[in-house]
DNA sequence: GCAATATTCAATGATTCACTTGAATAAAAC
DNA sequence: GTTTTATTCAAGTGAATCATTGAATATTGC
């Protein structure tokens, strides 16, 4: 017969991974990281946090195994450490939306009114640009659109986006994506360009979802 | 520009559901309620833990939402709030496998040694299931069976199998499956059938894989 | 109504966690 | 070799978590 501490020890290890992604700020970074490997200071700013707080909560990670390090001079990358990571998050955050109870009010809070933003699916995008009467706009940070985005997308990150208008094909209709379903940088953009007169929708998700998906990519 | 404050708690809600799992004891629990619902007495027993301590962890599990429960006379009956608890429980431990360091060595301390225990896949017991040469044994306690099981298996549970091993058709090979991958019912059955000289292996997962996958399932 | 059973509640102490602050490293630039 | 920059370490504080104990509650059977 077993041994019960032997088996507690087992699903204590087996707890570990969910463990590391059970703080809101480690999420955060789990988020961004699925975007591909940024610096600790890079992090730090992103999830708003001082920068020994961000660092511990990457050895946090580090420790679990979710993601890995590498040095580059003075600088350290962290990554995930494989596609289950990314996995793991994108189911996590979908059993967070079926059954958290106050999650909507909340993204609410932070993403405003979504109602009046229209947005499409991958399969629609998908077969939009087999049509080819779409431009598909990437918002991120430039490292992010380089480290993967969808094939055939234009980057002008959001922060950009107001004095670039111009870089942006006329007549074609837009679709903006960032980084996952609570990303707010696909919203500014659609809400920019339709106050521009420039026809606009978001993805309903982002590039790793795309990507996960097994749908046309490019790098650089 | 979106606050940082609505950000900070839409991402805490997000970790609300890794914070359920985040623990080995409810990990156990959801382990063991992938299989069908039991009750707080019943759980209690699986996870070698107080009545208080149990029912403290699921009511943990019911305010993340990852649960439901429901009143019978004096017994309360918990269960998974949907299959998507299932994906993130499986997800996670597929996590866990590949990235938290130490789990290969506490898995052997509680199971054993693996390797001469005969393992097949599910798609392989799937195509000899269809040529018809081989038994299918359901070594789970008999509510678990009859929640749900693999099409045309037979039900002895593992503490009725010794006394029971007569009614196990002559001849055939026998596939014995429990829980998942981390459950020692169906490696104990092996061993004890090898030892009796009946030609036995293991189903590498369990039921709620083989039910995910969309195979053949039966209930009663 | 009263006793029995299943579950939950409430209070406790030990442990871990999240964040802050200020000091310590380690590589690069001068 | 000293300074600069990016990251980590170490110590401290308040809050949350976990298992334990014993009491409280709700339903059933009498």
């Amino acid at each position: 017969m077993a041994d019960h501490a032997a088996k507690a020890a087992l699903y204590d290890a087996l707890a570990e991974s969910a463990k590391a992604l059970a703080n809101g700020r480690r999420a955060e970074l789990v988020d961004v990281l699925a975007q591909g490997e940024r610096s600790v200071e890079e992090l730090a700013a992103e999830i708003d946090q001082t920068l020994a707080n961000t660092s511990q909560h990457l050895q946090r990670l580090l420790r679990s195994g979710l993601v890995q390090s590498r040095r580059e001079g003075t600088r350290i990358y962290y990554s995930l450490a494989s596609e289950v990571v990314g996995d793991l998050w994108r189911t996590m955050r979908r059993a967070a939306q079926e059954h958290v109870s106050g999650l909507e009010q909340l993204a609410a809070d932070y993403l405003g009114d979504r109602s009046k933003l229209r947005t499409i699916t991958r399969d629609v995008l998908r077969s939009r640009l087999r049509d080819g009467d779409v431009v598909v706009l990437d918002v991120r940070p430039e490292a992010e659109y380089a480290a993967g985005h969808i094939r055939g997308a234009i980057s002008i990150p959001i922060h950009d986006l107001r004095s670039r208008l111009g870089d942006i094909p006329d007549g074609a209709e837009v679709v903006a994506y960032c980084r996952g379903p609570f990303c707010v940088f696909a919203d500014e953009a659609v809400r920019m360009l339709s106050r521009k007169g420039i026809s606009a929708a978001r993805l309903e998700d982002g590039f790793p979802e795309w990507n996960q998906a097994h749908l046309p990519v490019a790098r650089s």
